[in-house]
DNA sequence: TCTTTGTTTTAACAATATCTTAACATTTAT
DNA sequence: ATAAATGTTAAGATATTGTTAAAACAAAGA
């Protein structure tokens, strides 16, 4: 499932079924906290795609949640408040949210909004395209070549060539490899990136058992070589 | 400092403030008017790289403003609006608007919008024709044609290659294809765009099993061949 | 207004392509 | 030599895309 994961937070559990329902019905993994401990600690766990927060809760206001995690991270919140003043309106914006849906509320709506926000952000930034040696990789036209030649890489060996060509030389754990390539949200095997390599190589290395460009570094990892040049 | 200069003008002051704090977090220099009149002014006096104009102003109208600054100069508009029917909306784009964004907003949206526009600024307000190998596009007649023979395109279509042709080589994401061909209120499905993928390539691929202009990038969305040659 | 017509969206299923895993083989460091 | 790490293989599980048909919607004309 591709569904990305939402945290939906209101201490309504009524209104938590709700959404979680509607978000159901498009696909999405939600994920359910009741007040704001809980939230904060949902959040840092299972670094979600969105979250959906009430500012009316028990225990540690919304707003305050608001605050607290947009200094963790940059994962785009959707309000929902009963409250209508512009105030509260603009002091949920200013914090970092990114939409918000006054109570009562349509759940169609709430789950458009959700839709429209997870579209709109996957922003830019990073390189377009980076040349190391023979090899580029066109991050725009989801191209890669060796030598002129193209490479037929899979979704996941581009992302992973693509993160080891950003830092060439540095070592990468099979951890870092999953974080940088994959995102948090892979939940496999380490050894799975042995195999990917495997097929990059044979992609990539014109003799796959002495490798010239994705180096073994035993306990360490993979990498990159720097000098693209010969042995 | 290298900050583009840009025109913010609403009548409330909060929310003036709110875009201003944003715009100079992503190093932009902000210059803001309260009514039409000092819109005006301000843009003739500054000429600034980019305006974001509120429709609902006390004197002159946005869109009467909007019609003026157009007559003068090309200076991007991104219009901020509360009115949410399709009529008004299209009306700032008929009065050559770059984008827009409804009330009420996310700062980090428009911030988003804001950069995109200048982002492509260079590259103006795009060609009203393009010619990519056979294939002809033609924004002002709204007709294309392949080999010089008429393309009968639905609208979606229309918009759709439209967007590819722009950037032939350029993957671009179902969510990608959504926001720059069908814009930002599109409240429907990815996959969508899967099916109106299928119906151009039946109206422009001799074999839409194997098409040669409009490719399927697996894992990463679809692009417009670049080279338009033979097999 | 009510049809008629064409377009867009959605849901379901089929066809592909890719990913993951587990098992076993090989290499490396000590 | 042996234990740990990595290479390799192939099959089952998943994900993604292609395709179809029907429902929802919108535009145009009677």
């Amino acid at each position: 499932m591709t569904g990305k994961k939402v945290l939906v937070v209101d201490d309504d559990a009524k209104t938590v079924e709700l959404v979680k329902l509607y978000l159901n019905r498009d696909g999405y993994r939600v994920i359910t906290a009741g007040d704001g401990n809980e939230a904060l600690r949902l959040a840092r766990e299972n670094s979600p795609d969105l979250i959906v927060l009430d500012l009316m809760l028990p225990g540690i206001s919304g707003l305050e949640i608001c605050r607290i995690l947009r200094d963790e991270s940059d994962v785009p919140i959707i309000i929902l408040t009963a409250l209508t003043t512009d105030d509260d309106r603009l002091k949920g914006l200013d914090l970092g949210a990114d939409d918000y849906v006054t109570k009562p509320f349509s759940p169609r709506e709430l789950a458009a909004r959700v839709r429209a926000v997870l579209r709109r952000l996957p922003g830019e930034r990073g390189p377009e395209k980076i040349q190391h040696g023979g090899l580029i990789v066109d991050f725009l036209k989801h191209e890669a070549f060796l030598e002129g030649k193209p490479l037929n890489l899979t979704p996941i060996e581009f992302k992973l060539l693509g993160a080891l060509v950003k830092e060439p030389g540095r070592v990468f754990s099979r951890a870092q490899i999953i974080d940088k390539a994959l995102g948090h949200d892979f939940n496999g095997f380490d050894r799975t990136i042995d195999v990917h390599i495997l097929k990059l190589r044979r992609k990539l290395e014109p003799d796959p058992h002495h490798p010239r460009y994705l180096k073994t570094v035993y306990g360490a990892g993979y990498k990159l070589l720097e000098n693209t040049g010969e042995t």
